[in-house]
DNA sequence: TATGTTGTGCGACCAAAGTCGCATACAGCT
DNA sequence: AGCTGTATGCGACTTTGGTCGCACAACATA
């Protein structure tokens, strides 16, 4: 099959794989396709073994209660899904889902190679880490983010990392925040009557970059 | 010296090392004391190696403008601080800051060792994996309960979680829930007047576990 | 065209949290 | 006792975020 290749060219973990371990890395491991809006990792049945997503995006969601959700952090091609590796690892069980936000092509490993590639090989080893310290990271930044800042501010940032055009409902963006469309939507009008962004349905435009910045990164 | 000896005793982690890999690991090492109030991991000084607390409680916390601070979890003795040994792996570096909340007793094992003991055995290898697994497991606790939860909700469940009785200061405990001593203030002496705790100086006793349970898990 | 569904706009109102200023209480020290 | 630094109490006020209710616009489908 073409999927060693697909590997090799995309993803510099698996170049620095000695052949024998990327031939090992391919018995008994699959890929997986899910549809848009699927959940590529179910919280009942975990443990299916140690994930890298080769093409679309995943959110990586808490839900609260009253349908509320937040957005821990997102999972780009490349990059593994460690909830359910380290359920593998350490018996840490995580409540968090896992929500394809495109169609996802997914590469699994079952958990018996990934252990010996584990033990094996450095490089991927570091690559585990590497995923593992992503993570740490990202969700201290969430927390800092949500701890201090207002919510104009986590906005502002978001408009202008997707910048020049964020495109996705308010109830999306609310949703990354973990807020409700009603927030969203006002402080958005805000941006807009002070000529910062443009609305339009799914859409916004961000006329002001300058400007945003200076929202997203004002003190206190 | 006498440390291979506590370490044995006191952590499952080193009683599965062979013991030429326990050997290994007393070589280059070091024990080092920090006092109370001091940073057992200087944020200018990383990568000293991969540390395991002996004795003590460290508080890692996130500090943000004007001297608010949030706690992201804390190490109890036989946990390990991955905020520098992942620098010494992925190559992120972090910005949270840890304080030693007691006087510290802390076992740091170098790179090298630690990348060899990582290789060759396995109960390593698991130990540090769940470290990871119980950091990440935290912080996706931590942004649940600062997104959903409020924050009288938050400070019921810190009270009960050192029933029976809480020392320190309210700004201290303001720090931890990464807001004021005034809205700490306000919330104890609500608890108080519905006969749920008792104030003292630097002290606060829980007279009713029951009721703060109820506001604890009160949905919404 | 008719009919739902989904996204958006808006206004009023409420509650939680943060801010400010100052008063008071306690502990340690000289 | 008197001084000093820290911990706490308390009241008034502002801001932010959340809630509710409803109207309207865009899009899809029958």
């Amino acid at each position: 099959m073409d999927i060693s290749k697909q590997l090799l060219e995309q993803f510099p973990i698996f170049q620095s794989l000695p052949p024998a371990d990327i031939d090992e890395a391919m018995q008994g491991s699959h890929v997986r396709r899910v549809a848009k809006g699927g959940s590529p990792f179910s919280t009942n049945s975990p443990c299916t073994g140690f994930s890298v997503l080769l093409s679309g995006t995943v959110r990586v969601v808490k839900l609260g209660a009253s349908g509320r959700e937040v957005e821990l952090y997102r999972l780009q091609p490349g990059e593994s899904c460690l909830i359910s590796t380290s359920c593998l690892l350490g018996k840490a069980n995580y409540t968090a889902a896992a929500i394809a936000q495109t169609d996802l092509l997914m590469f699994t490993i079952p958990p018996s190679i990934f252990k010996r590639l584990l033990a094996r090989n450095e490089a991927f080893r570091d690559f585990v880490f590497s995923q593992f310290s992503q993570r740490l990271a990202d969700l201290m930044m969430l927390v800092e983010a949500i701890a201090f800042q207002k919510l104009d501010q986590r906005l502002a940032a978001i408009l202008l990392d997707a910048a020049p055009e964020t495109r996705g409902s308010q109830a999306q963006l609310a949703d990354r925040l973990g807020t409700v469309r009603d927030i969203v939507g006002r402080l958005l009008k805000n941006f807009e009557q002070r000529g910062l962004v443009a609305l339009g349905r799914e859409r916004i435009r961000v006329l002001d970059p300058e400007g945003l910045k200076a929202i997203a990164e004002r003190p206190s």
